[in-house]
RNA sequence: GGAGGGAUGGCCGAGCGGUUGAAGGCGGUGGUCUUGAAAACCACUGACCCGACAGGGUCCGGGGGUUCGAAUCCCCCUCCCUCCGCCA
């Protein structure tokens, strides 16, 4: 949520980097309603002290045993109209659309974000690792695993439907593998806390990461329940603080989470349908920190670097790229996409997303600190960022490692988790 | 799911419907005393909003109601605790 205060001061200003954002809406009638609330809540403020006055009176009268004075004040308040609640209710009915009005905004992009409507605006920061070089036509890694028997589509869609997977044997191994090498990394050398979390929660948290109100078609809601499918750990994990007012001492708070995600992937009809990257569930490792003002950009850098890590380390090749206004999320005032190399696809695809989201969420959420007690208190700033996603990384094993008789090499870091393993071999290839 | 009991400031804990934004204690901050510390004593010490200041308003889990006036009375909701049932 925007700063409602900064919108009175610099309507069109706020508007015009709105509309980098690409919110193509006015803000005219949230300026007006900013006035509206403003005046309503001055007179009722007003009014309510003369009535406190009076009141306390016919007390003190009572009190001082003039009870014939206390009744005739008494019966007068009595016939006097109620000035107030009519204020109060379009007072609370402006407050309300304000509200709803607020919360659809998308947050403003830092200065050095680039200017453009899409993705095409983006800007590539830093290449890493060489795509490998193959003497065969690589392979999707769907044909790779399905092979390898790691992977078997047609049970997960007798379960479930299409967007879903099952891994018998060794996919799932190679799946807790990651996950658990990307969670030892992070706690171990970048020291983050490891937190396990609800894998539902209430339209507030929601809310106060921003995927409610406007994206309800991106999550699964429990049926008659105020309860939803995490899209992502991001939202348990910076909602953790939520309402709460820390001390400077104790940021930043670097947490870090391996959670199942649930997608609805509304709207996303033909696109990714074949393999594992795009499904309505799948696991990631996310970190998130919530920081002071001063330190969140320093912070985005080197979450961006925590994610890097896991790249590096797996010893695929990846590279940078600074999103542009428009091809954000929401909430984001600034995000590094790490994208890995796909041999199948023969591009980089998404496999990580660090966004520093500034005061956008902690403002819905109430999160704040201060620098010493009884000092002013000033809201956080908040950061996300994969580390990474589990699935995602899943298949750029598999297709960046692949050998031309239809095995996958075990990178090296990820052999102590897969009890020295070095390679997947395919059955027949077996004994 | 059934039966009871709760929700008050950083924490504990009072609170006849009328100077109660809220006693008391703990904690915290400052001071006196002390070579220093402890102890003792004194003072200060909730949050949010509007305002340059003075000041004003709101907040006793949330929402509604009764009343001239509600932390105090009534209704609804949420959460927590205890016991029973069920259960990994």
């Amino acid at each position: 949520m925007l700063d409602s205060e900064r919108i009175r001061r610099d309507p069109s200003g706020t508007a015009q980097r709105l509309r980098d954002r690409g919110f193509d809406g006015d803000l005219a009638p949230i300026v007006e309603l900013l006035a509206t609330r403003r005046a309503l809540q001055s007179e009722i403020s007003r009014l309510r002290h003369a009535l406190k006055l009076r009141n306390r009176e016919v007390g003190a009268l009572y009190r001082a045993g003039r009870r014939e004075e206390a009744e005739r004040l008494r019966a007068e308040l009595k016939r006097s109209p109620d000035e107030v609640s009519d204020r109060e209710r379009r007072m609370k009915a402006a407050a309300a659309e304000l509200e709803q009005r607020l919360l659809h905004l998308p947050n403003l992009a830092h200065d050095s974000v680039p200017v453009g409507p899409d993705e095409a605006a983006n800007v590539e920061i830093r290449r890493v690792g060489e795509p490998p070089q193959f003497a065969f036509e690589p392979k999707p890694h769907q044909e790779l695993a399905a092979a390898l028997g790691m992977l078997d589509v047609e049970r997960a869609v007798k379960l479930s439907g299409s967007r879903f997977a099952v891994l018998p044997g060794a996919g799932a191994r190679l799946e807790r593998a990651l996950a658990r090498f990307m969670l030892d990394v992070q706690t171990r050398r970048h020291g983050y806390e490891e937190v396990w979390l609800p894998l539902l929660v209430s339209g507030a948290a929601l809310t106060g990461t921003g995927q409610l109100p406007k994206f309800a078609d991106d999550v699964f809601r429990v049926e008659g329940r105020d309860l939803y499918l995490i899209p992502t750990a991001e939202v348990p994990l910076t909602n953790l603080h939520a309402g709460e007012t820390l001390l400077r001492s104790e940021l930043p708070k670097r947490y870090v989470a391996f959670t199942p995600c649930f997608r609805a992937e509304a709207g996303s009809y033909g696109k990714d349908t074949q393999g594992l990257i795009r499904q309505h569930q799948f696991d990631k490792v996310e970190l998130v920190k919530i920081t002071e003002a001063e330190r969140s950009y320093e912070e985005l850098e080197s979450m961006t670097r925590d994610a890097e890590r896991i790249l590096q380390l797996l010893e695929l090749p990846y590279r940078v790229v600074l999103l542009s206004s428009g091809d954000m999320g929401q909430a984001a005032a600034k995000t590094y996409d790490l994208e890995v190399w796909l041999p199948s696809q023969g591009t980089y695809r998404e496999i990580s997303s660090c966004s520093n989201c500034e005061e956008y969420q902690a403002r819905r959420a109430r999160i704040r600190y201060r620098e010493a007690p009884g000092r002013r208190s000033r809201f956080a700033h908040t950061l996300n960022g994969s580390g990474l996603a589990v699935g995602r990384t899943w298949l750029a094993v598999l297709e960046n490692y692949q050998q031309a008789d239809g095995s996958v090499r075990v990178p090296e870091a990820l052999r102590p988790y897969l009890d020295g393993l070095d390679a997947f071999r395919l059955p027949a290839a077996q004994g």
